[in-house]
DNA sequence: AGAAAGCCTCGGCCGC
DNA sequence: TGCGGCCGAGGCTTTC
């Protein structure tokens, strides 16, 4: 901490949401870094200035000082190329922060608004997964849309919302509303545990969960064919058997 | 060649 | 008729 930017640039992808690439390299530049947060999938630097904030995609990861601080991404190359470079931040001590991302996916933001970001999915109580939960009118989503929609829960993505349901033995089309009491407790305790697991193995996705998670699949707790199909905008797969 | 990820936008359907 | 809630399709991008 204390560091100040003394450069910072985005190609149009990376700073797709912003009002110019160089919108970037102009807002960062003479900032002196506060404070590093995150919430759900936003990776946010406080500054002296202007909020920063990250967010990586499917293939994004961040780099400091050259090291990659994660690996193994599930649907991510195994290597790394300086033409995937898409954006950095220098600072006048010599460290720098970059972001590598094969396949364009990843952001920079500007003064990012929090607010639209629900409860974070690695420090939820059970009270808040209530709230998460509850439904004002009508039946509500398929609980696996509900799961994804990040202003409720920010930072469980299409894997995790899968294998949660799948630990917790509920159909992930079931509406939101209908799951009753018992489903409710499972899916919290499968929640926390999958939030858990994935903290251990150092956040990233390493494909060691639902070993039936593709065409033709079958579940290897109890043999039934997995199923597929688009929920909430996402490909889902599910046991056919002990997932009610 | 098609499918996948996160996120966004679009148009359509449903029920009140 | 309008509105909110919800849905899938389509787009982005590249790799496998």
């Amino acid at each position: 901490m204390g560091a100040t930017i003394v450069r910072g640039w985005a190609d149009a992808y990376a700073a797709k949401k912003l009002s110019s690439p160089a919108a970037w390299a102009r807002a960062v530049k003479g900032l002196t870094l506060t404070g590093t947060s995150r919430r759900g999938k936003l990776l946010v630097l406080e500054t002296s200035g202007v909020t920063l904030a990250m967010r990586f995609g499917m293939t994004g990861v961040l780099l400091i000082d050259d090291d990659a601080a994660i690996d193994g991404l599930f649907y991510g190359p195994h290597t790394y190329k300086s033409e995937w470079i898409r954006a950095g931040l220098e600072f006048d001590d010599g460290r720098k922060l970059v972001l590598h991302d094969p396949r364009r996916l990843a952001r920079c933001e500007l003064d990012p608004d929090l607010d639209e970001l629900g409860y974070d999915a690695l420090s939820i109580t059970r009270s808040e997964f209530a709230k998460a939960l509850h439904i004002a009118r009508g039946e509500g989503p398929a609980i696996k849309a509900r799961l994804l929609d990040q202003s409720v829960i920010a930072g469980v993505g299409n894997l995790l919302g899968d294998e949660m349901l799948y630990r917790a033995g509920i159909d992930p089309r079931t509406p939101t509303a209908q799951l009753t009491i018992d489903d409710r407790n499972r899916l919290f305790k499968a929640f926390t545990q999958t939030m858990r697991s994935l903290q251990r193995r150092g956040g990233s996705h390493l494909g060691d969960h639902m070993e039936g998670r593709f065409p033709g699949g079958h579940c290897p707790l109890d043999g039934g064919e997995m199923r597929s199909a688009t929920i909430g905008g996402r490909t889902t797969y599910w046991c056919s058997v002990h997932q009610k």
